[in-house]
DNA sequence: GAGTGGTCTAGACCACTGT
DNA sequence: CAGTGGTCTAGACCACTCC
């Protein structure tokens, strides 16, 4: 058993006084006072504190006050919500408006959401995404880029997705910023091309968040991110989009449902 | 733009070294000889040290030397297995035993393998397991711990399982811890109790290893765990099995297809 | 027992926040 | 401008590893 660096017991026990005297929303103490109040040196009770910032029990950035965390609202996103996206695509527009795509699709409730910016390039495709569009490196690509912001330091969120140009290009509406979002997500898109969605790939994995994400979103340093690679393919066999869609995991479960034959 | 400490650009600028200068498995230099090659005072050059660690460039332990981390093979799990291994329940036992479900299930190569132990008890069901396998909170459920560990520090992995206790006890030979790993998994287990597996539900999820996690297995710090609550639903509708799958982000992705229905 | 990584105290300095 | 969190240097001590 290694023995605990004084800190880290200190980091204990502070978190037994986030449960027992405050609030989620409060404000915790200056870390002078810690230090008093503990009987260890100011630079003992930062790192504490630090610590206890890396877990997602407080925040508060540097030079600020620190604040017990209110823990986000957990969010889910569930494969199901395919084939549904996938029946509405053959339904009016009107219908296809109600039914929340992009909604589901960032996994983020939208009455949380404070702002929505979209953004669409024709860019040189990253080889990893030629490897699976099966195009050359650097052939043009659509490279839409989503950002979400929220309020109270919620959080944010920034998917990517790419499209082959050549496959785009057959509907300039979809170069169009400010047609995003639109009704019936990505698989009506992929209609009005005349691809129909054969099945989805979802590839997970999780990662620590760069520093850029810590530093434009306000994922607490500390909290990984689920790293959800959607890979749609078309009845041809075709991959024809890649979408990179990150979840803070503090937030966020991804669930998946397979159904199996029956014997009968 | 948030300005960097130093000991981020020293860690940087290790990095670059490592790239360059030397291959996995080399030794680093000791924190003194850094303190004095980047001209920084030992704790800095050691806080570098430690970042690098928790990003899972470097390895060793504290009082030991520091080596350049050998990154573990990748392993991927796919849900596509989950209709192969239903359709093996119907095979001979032979066919079954030379599938390898068991390594599956973990993601990780059996030919990494170095120990292997199972544990069965019969306990009184933790609350949420209860909730989800809807029966009485505390009420006995067999739960199976499976443990592996693996060569060269590269990592071991722990998954827990639950039955309820009052189907399992149709078959006593699942008390058996000699019996494990069980030809076919345990979608052949649950045959023998008379259940037909409907479908499964994976709920992904991540979050940082437990201080027990880091120790006791050799997950570097800082690294993040995939974790995979793999639910069994029998054809009755019943929740029959609830396992918990966690799996080292460093080395792990799953892969979950989602096959659409034709509009033909 | 020498060397190593890790941590604590101490004092100083900096950037940033809030008022 | 005062207060706050964060970091660097400095020197010391400890537990552990390796020989």
């Amino acid at each position: 058993m290694a023995v605990a660096g004084k800190y880290q017991e200190l980091a204990a026990a502070m978190a037994r006084l986030v449960e027992t005297e405050l609030a989620p929303g409060d404000q915790f103490p200056t870390v002078p006072e810690l230090a008093e109040r503990f009987g260890v040196h100011r630079n003992t009770a930062s790192r504490a504190v630090q610590h206890l910032k890396e877990q997602g029990l407080l925040s508060g950035k540097g030079g600020g006050k620190t604040w017990v965390r209110v823990p986000p609202a957990p969010t889910v996103r569930r494969n199901t919500r395919y084939q549904e996206e996938k029946d509405l695509v053959l339904r009016p527009e009107a219908e296809r408006r109600s039914c929340g795509v992009a909604e589901w699709e960032s996994g983020i409730s939208l009455t949380t959401v404070y702002e929505d910016t979209a953004r669409h390039d024709v860019v040189d495709a990253p080889d990893w995404v030629a490897e699976i569009l099966e195009i050359e490196p650097g052939a043009k690509v659509l490279r839409r880029t989503r950002t979400r912001r929220h309020r109270k330091g919620a959080g944010a969120s920034c998917s990517v997705s790419y499209l082959p140009y050549e496959l785009a290009s057959r509907n300039p509406e979809l170069f169009d910023e400010s047609r995003d979002p639109w009704p019936g997500g990505t698989m009506h898109q992929l209609h009005t091309l005349g691809i129909e969605v054969d099945r989805i790939e979802d590839h997970v994995t999780a990662s620590m968040p760069t520093d850029e994400e810590v530093a434009e979103q306000d994922i607490p340093p500390g909290v990984p991110v689920l790293r959800d690679l959607k890979i749609t393919y078309a009845t041809s066999g075709r991959a024809v989009e890649v979408a990179a869609l990150p979840f803070p995991a503090d937030r966020a479960k991804l669930v998946f449902v397979t159904p199996l034959e029956r014997w009968s």
